[in-house]
DNA sequence: CCTGCAGCTGAAAAGGATTTCATCCCCTCG
DNA sequence: CGAGGGGATGAAATCCTTTTCAGCTGCAGG
């Protein structure tokens, strides 16, 4: 078997010129154009397509970005997702999807990949706060983008919500409706994107003052799936006066309160469910829910954008951006 | 900058020997345990990652596999890649996720990527039948396997599900629920997915006999999106003498027919809904769906597999191997 | 007519790993 | 004691492209 089925040098000889002119066409260099011409011939009639290996490794860049999620089945990462690919559209680079599954030893190995393959840059939602390592990425030059969730301690751009806002805007929805032992299902302990939505529901909670916010008894941490958040329900019902609303920090957690609480036979609005994202396929839902609607698609594109900047070598100081995020209103959350 | 961190040859250096030997340690081959030890502990203490691009040059392979599928924001074929990377997990190749958006533009660049970076092998759920083209993949003895859709004319291997049988026994489901006017929402035309599961109807109701096959009036084709089921529903339902059920075949199209009959005011099982393909987040909904279930993670794990398999060489002539569907069936179509 | 410049071209180096091939050493067997 | 064999090692070739650098041509201006 032929090691490469045809390279530049093949074109080179058919076209009776040298590899470098040949590299040229395809480069964007100077060449006469009846030359340019013999040689794009010549490419065509051999079935010519560069080797990309051979060129990354020259270049010291490959033409590809990644694109690191913590769960390829959660919809508001495949939105992302998208925002990103048309965001890349526009460009010669190709984006390339790794899911993490929310593992850190998982996406330590994708970004050791995303390093070996000398990617062009990488747009990452960490799978944690502490031990996703971007460091040697960084200093290797990769340009890189934080998205949804900030890794500590990391110097590069980030595009985020405002989630402290949006948690508070949550809660409060659910006070004025007239809800009064309020619970909160948040993400895991040290995640980001759980501390602050849970601080947006302390906030409201707090500055309300006749709602007790009695201390955290009503606060359970889960693993942002659809199994952590039954897990939560189920053990919020079980307390001695459980409570008459809950605020669920993320979609799927919703999905999994909802079947709880329909298992004891309770739907909203006779108790209050107030989700942070939309519940995916929201249309199946009867009654639906009032629920924070995050901006994924823009949060995508507009990571995607910035690392595009990046790689263009665009030296602006390092940038965080945050996007703002919209209550969605709906019958459901009418009051208890 | 510098170009690189550091090289195998800053390695051996460093230990004092040669860059093959340094070489040999990482892949296997034979040293002397001190020696390879020192060469270890020097790595280690330079922080020596090895350059993917130039080994993957020089061996003429990648270590990472792409998995191309055509909407990645259908559970189902999230659910398949998931299944792809756990077979992959156990070896030392990584998955990258490539969505064709059912464009065989975007596919085709994502196609001449894996064959451009070497890649060690390819999984695809084709944008087409026709215009998919993998044969360059082929000649350059790149392994190749269709998963879900099969590409005409294309040698490969292939897994997929029994749709035929499938939308039999789906429309027989009906059938024996009582209801009479059976429509079939199907996919693109051309499509083997869709052109299946639409024989097996016609087989389901010819051999019927007494329910009246009413040539293809109530057939329509849509786009496997939630879009195109919800068009061609209304379509259905604006018919002189609208159907009494209707046999989808996707998940997310099902979606949409429940949405448009929604907007007049049916819900199965007034009206009988049967989906090819469980619908996403199925427990939002009530009353259940009954749906043709599909091994969509087997298919995934059975896929990778295969093509692991021909990626360590194995010369087994080429195979089609076909999951079977199971009819979950559920209260909602107890009948008309 | 000569100089200088600008633009095109090709030879060769570079990028970092793997792998072949020859060498060397040491051990064993005759 | 010598020959042979096997395992470990390093030098150098190789993978394919980009890019530098020097040379060349042709033209314009003095």
């Amino acid at each position: 078997m032929r090691t490469q089925v045809v390279t530049i040098h093949d074109v080179a000889r058919a076209a009776g010129v040298s590899p470098a002119t040949v590299s040229r066409v395809f480069n964007g260099g100077r060449v006469t154009p009846e030359r340019a011409l013999s040689v794009q011939q010549a490419a065509a009639a051999l079935g010519f397509a560069p080797n990309r290996v051979a060129r990354s490794l020259r270049k010291q860049r490959s033409s590809v970005i990644a694109l690191i999620i913590p769960d390829i089945e959660n919809p508001f990462f495949t939105s992302l997702a998208r925002g990103v690919e048309d965001a890349a559209q526009r460009t010669s680079l190709s984006v390339v999807l790794c899911n993490s599954d929310e593992d850190t030893d998982k996406e330590r190995r994708y970004l050791e990949v995303a390093l070996g393959e000398q990617m062009a840059g990488v747009i990452v939602a960490a799978a944690s706060q502490d031990e996703t390592d971007l460091a040697p990425l960084i200093a290797r030059g990769v340009p890189v983008v934080a998205v949804d969730r900030r890794p500590h301690a990391a110097e590069v751009d980030a595009v985020q919500v405002d989630n402290q806002h949006g948690g508070e805007v949550a809660t409060r929805h659910l006070l004025r409706a007239g809800y009064r032992r309020i619970a909160c299902i948040t993400g895991p302990r040290g995640a980001s994107t759980s501390e602050e939505r849970l601080a947006g529901y302390r906030t409201a909670l707090y500055s309300a003052g006749d709602a007790a916010p009695a201390g955290d008894a009503y606060v359970r941490h889960a693993d942002f799936r659809v199994e952590g958040g039954r897990a939560a329900m189920r053990e919020l019902l079980a307390l001695p006066e459980p409570p008459d609303a809950v605020f669920v920090a993320n979609n799927l957690m919703t999905i999994g309160v909802l079947d709880a609480l329909r298992e004891v036979g309770r739907t909203p609005p006779g108790v209050g469910v107030l989700s942070f994202g939309d519940v995916p396929w929201a249309s199946l839902l009867r009654p639906s829910l009032t629920a924070v609607e995050l901006p994924s698609y823009e949060l995508g594109r507009t990571a995607a954008d910035l690392l595009l900047q990046r790689i263009e070598g665009k030296p602006s100081p390092l940038q965080t951006v945050v996007l703002r995020t919209r209550l969605q209103v709906r019958e459901s959350t009418a009051g208890p």
